[in-house]
DNA sequence: TAGATTTTTGTACGCTCATACAAGATTCTG
DNA sequence: CAGAATCTTGTATGAGCGTACAAAAATCTA
């Protein structure tokens, strides 16, 4: 009992600490740079340290992506909590698309050679997959009820094709700032959106 | 005189073979998959060919990616020279952008590849600028005349973010086609079009 | 056709990286 | 404290890749 007790919390505590590790690798070199050496490094370990806790890298790579979308997710899930209008709800969805501390070219690029990469293994195709799920579920949630559904679908894949372009943009030429990259979500927002509709959004739901 | 006009023939010959061989076994297979390998089986030769042809691996990817551009390019230059009025000449950008035959899955991941790569190949990165430096130009040569400065940056912002991101939803979820994306965008630019602004893009310019 | 030049082939070297593993260090147990 | 279990280290192995190169084949020249 006692003996299991321990066992059990020096090996989680060891591939957290390998998990953030890797995070922070992957996000200074990218997917490519991240290297099972460079991780023990980071994390201040010895080089096979890997094999031990983790069965192959792999293992060690899905648990980073998912570590790397908590993250993220906690900071949405927090902001659409304490909204209280669409308006609001819409701001933290979109804010938190790009966090203020994540919106940076090397950011962007490790962000991407994660998606390039999906291409090519399913496993990352399906994190991905539900990662773009929530976002696309949280839009229509603010949205729902304004306008039928074709609308609402296309509403939602512009908002998300233009916050992964604004990404990509970030990543390729880092020719956008945060500030300017969220107030042209907006204006593509406001845009899309009849004068009553947006109204509506400013009214407190709940 | 007579053997160098022979000689150079066939080395130009081998070289565009081998690109266009690149050029393939990197639609099929990504940056990542695009061994010096398999470029030379899917071209029909012997491994150690590129060797001769090219200083290294890197010419004959650069020489790819110029490739493919070209190829996009000349389709956007055929059909914005048959435009004639602003509107066709953006639906000769927009749909130009889209490429019937090339709005795949995995092209669109091969083309993300080579935007994650860009990140850590500052080589990739100029290559990345002068297209879409092109793209940008083309779309600001539409608007022009028609809004003030920031108005217009904002725009062919939101447009190019529109175009990168569908293509990476593409990549990513496959969940959009060429006419919808295509219809997409048009949206989104009608969207941010004022009234009188979207009926001077239909007289004849030109 | 003989010799010279160009082109192509096949292979071998060196490098990077993930993974496996034996040996050492540390912590736990009785 | 001795012995066992757990944890950590350092290194070795092998696969995949780009590149260099010697030898073979093909082509050209006189």
């Amino acid at each position: 009992m006692a003996t299991h007790g321990k066992r059990t919390r020096i090996e989680d505590i060891r591939r957290v600490e390998l998990i953030a590790a890797a995070h922070r690798v992957f996000l200074e070199h990218g997917l490519q740079g991240m290297t099972s050496a460079r991780i023990c490094r980071e994390a201040g370990m010895s080089p096979g340290i890997l094999a031990y806790y983790f069965k192959g890298k792999d293992e060690v790579l899905f648990g980073m992506v998912r570590y790397n979308n908590r993250l993220l997710m906690e900071d949405v899930i927090a902001r659409l909590a304490a909204a209280r209008t669409g308006w609001a709800r819409l701001e933290a969805i979109v804010e938190g698309n790009f966090p203020a501390s994540a919106f940076t070219r090397p950011i962007a690029n490790a962000w991407l050679s994660v998606c390039a990469e999906a291409g090519a293994n399913p496993q990352y195709a399906r994190l991905q997959r539900l990662f773009y799920r929530r976002l696309r579920s949280n839009l229509a949630s603010v949205f729902e009820g304004m306008s039928d559904a074709t609308r609402l679908r296309q509403a939602s894949l512009i908002i998300a094709a233009l916050i992964d372009g604004l990404w990509l943009r970030k990543a390729a030429a880092d020719d956008v700032g945060r500030d300017e990259a969220i107030a042209l979500v907006f204006s593509g927002i406001r845009s899309l959106l009849r004068e009553g509709e947006e109204q509506h959004l400013r009214h407190v739901t709940r």
